[in-house]
DNA sequence: TATCCGTGGTG
DNA sequence: TCACCAAGGAT
């Protein structure tokens, strides 16, 4: 299809032509220059699931999310645990909390239909500065400053911005509403994630298939994974920690972690924060062995846990809160967060060797 | 503004 | 191998 007049060939148009041609094919999807408009829902759900997430990663999980719960209505009425069970594995998960949170809001506060609007979006809990611009422009074709990872990388390097993030955001935000079209709004959003996602990448650009490498400053310094600029890395700090997998008559104890800070609302096996090893007190007095030790990698430290481990011949009175008894045959559906996931593996094979 | 919040892929 | 990175939001 071609680009409509008012773009001509300034960088919106040569992008957007790019996009006919080039666009991924993905399943919150629809194809270039559509006339129907994506279901505001998917979009919105699309657009959670991959914050900070990979397209691959939240495949899976978003056609998992759509065949459960097909609608914001059947969202709102979701069993909480059994959505926060479903989203274990995919991490960040203040977005589950949220995204429930949002949903019922949609349906109390408006009628079970998506505000259409930037600002009527953004009021939404987990919609932010990005999302609501984005679910904006591609579900309600609303011209609107769409500013992520990937625009930040394509505008920092289009107009060789100098100065380092996150204090160049101001910046950039001014370049990319020059750059934004009054047409095609929410193709223009998603060409600019393809470009940085499959030519301006972060490392290694690939500045020969790039539809702006005419206008680009950035290649024409000749090091454009110069840009953006970002500030010195931190180094990131060790823990340790403990985690008792407590098992009696086939099954094992779990607990719902709080829901602020480290894997808020999600089970768990008991055994502290992590923060004071001494603190991680276990669940009940037994001869526990220690079976083995999870290496783990979070955005803000590294974890080592250790796995202590004891199998009682019946079930002793847990005086952990909010605990439950979960069937070890059935952990797989616990929705372990992945740390945990691999500690139960540990305690699994610890429990095929071990009589009661 | 700076920090906290997961996970898996990759060059 | 491992530091970096990914369609950010809340506080």
């Amino acid at each position: 299809m071609p680009v409509d007049m008012p773009v001509k060939q300034s960088v919106a148009g040569l992008l957007l032509d790019w996009y006919d041609g080039h666009a991924r094919s993905l399943p919150w999807r629809t194809p270039p220059g559509a006339a129907a408009r994506p279901d505001p829902y998917r979009v919105w759900l699309s657009e959670i699931m991959l914050q900070q997430t990979t397209v691959a990663a939240v495949g899976p999980y978003f056609a998992k999310f759509t065949g459960r719960w097909p609608t914001v209505k059947a969202l709102a009425a979701a069993d909480e645990a059994e959505l926060m069970a479903a989203w274990a594995g995919l991490g960040y998960y203040a977005r589950a909390r949220n995204l429930i949170a949002c949903a019922r809001s949609v349906v109390r506060d408006h009628g079970g239909i998506f505000p259409a609007t930037e600002a009527g979006l953004r009021a939404l809990p987990g919609v932010g500065a990005y999302t609501a611009a984005a679910v904006a422009a591609i579900a309600f074709g609303e011209r609107a400053v769409v500013v992520d990872a990937n625009v930040e990388r394509v505008v920092s390097r289009l107009f060789a911005i100098p100065d380092p993030l996150p204090g160049s955001r101001p910046r950039i935000r001014a370049h990319a509403d020059t750059i934004t079209p009054d047409v095609r709004a929410g193709d223009f959003a998603q060409a600019m994630m393809d470009l940085g996602a499959t030519v301006c990448t972060a490392r290694n650009p690939r500045c020969l298939l790039c539809p702006l490498a005419d206008p680009c400053a950035a290649r024409a310094e000749g090091a454009p994974d110069r840009y953006p600029v970002k500030p010195a890395k931190k180094v990131r700090p060790h823990r340790r920690g403990i985690a008792y997998w407590l098992e009696a008559d086939g099954a094992v104890l779990l607990v719902r972690r709080p829901d602020k800070g480290m894997l808020g609302g999600m089970r768990a096996l008991p055994g502290g924060d992590w923060a004071d090893i001494a603190e991680a007190a276990p669940p009940v007095a037994a001869a526990w062995h220690m079976i083995g030790t999870v290496e783990h990698v979070f955005t803000h430290f590294s974890l080592s846990l250790d796995i202590h481990a004891v199998r009682l011949p019946g079930r002793p009175a847990a005086d952990a809160v909010a605990a439950e008894w979960w069937p070890v045959a059935l952990i797989e559906e616990a929705g372990l967060p992945t740390l945990y996931a691999h500690a139960a593996a540990l305690g699994r094979a610890f429990s095929e060797v071990t009589p009661a």
